[in-house]
DNA sequence: AGACTAACGTAATCAATGT
DNA sequence: ACATTGATTACGTTAGTCT
């Protein structure tokens, strides 16, 4: 069945072939620390988060990653074990504090989105660097973007208002 | 060559902020 | 109250690493 997009169904085209972020690969240590940290509570909050990735000297949003896919893994081989996932325990840990975006860094996004839906790495660092933003709220901007404003390719500009 | 997994995508949803 | 939009989740895909 061809459903264009389900939650994680087979890329759009636009979006395959782009350049990714050079993968890290982690070393025993900082795996160590990752699985301890997760055994303590799989969903961690910002603070823990940031500590975390201070500890082992890697940037928080790959620690924030690496517990998406660890979850992942591990929610999967729970249930192909039939084995219920034990949700969040304690109390729910405070989220990264929302970033304000000004109309400035909103105005070179947009700009950016418009000419490519799907900005590889190269370029999203490049509107980290031109907007003073983190390179991995960008990303999250362009995911919002994306899903809030279909396609429609080469459409007009679309009377905002 | 195949297993493993970081990076990354969508969809749905939570939640802060402004009107 | 409601609209807008940043942040997080589940889960599937893509592509680099390692055996």
């Amino acid at each position: 069945m061809a459903l264009p997009t389900a939650p994680g169904s087979p890329l759009p085209a636009e979006a395959r072939g782009r350049g990714r972020r050079k993968r890290l690969v982690w070393t025993p240590s900082q795996r160590d620390a990752l699985r301890a940290s997760f055994e303590r509570n799989p969903y961690p909050g910002m603070a823990t988060r940031e500590q975390l990735a201070q500890a082992i000297g890697v940037p928080e949003p790959r620690v924030q990653i690496w517990f998406q896919n660890e979850r992942s893994r591990r929610l999967r081989q729970h249930r192909r074990e039939s084995r219920p996932w034990p949700g969040p325990r304690g109390p729910p840990e405070g989220r990264r504090k929302r970033t304000a975006v000004t109309q400035s860094q909103t105005a070179v996004l947009l700009r950016a989105f418009e000419r490519e839906r799907f900005p590889d790495f190269a370029t999203r660092e490049e509107l980290a660097r031109e907007t003073g933003l983190p390179e991995s709220r960008i990303q999250i901007w362009f995911q919002n973007r994306r899903a809030r404003h279909p396609g429609r390719a080469g459409r007009g500009p679309a009377a905002v208002s």
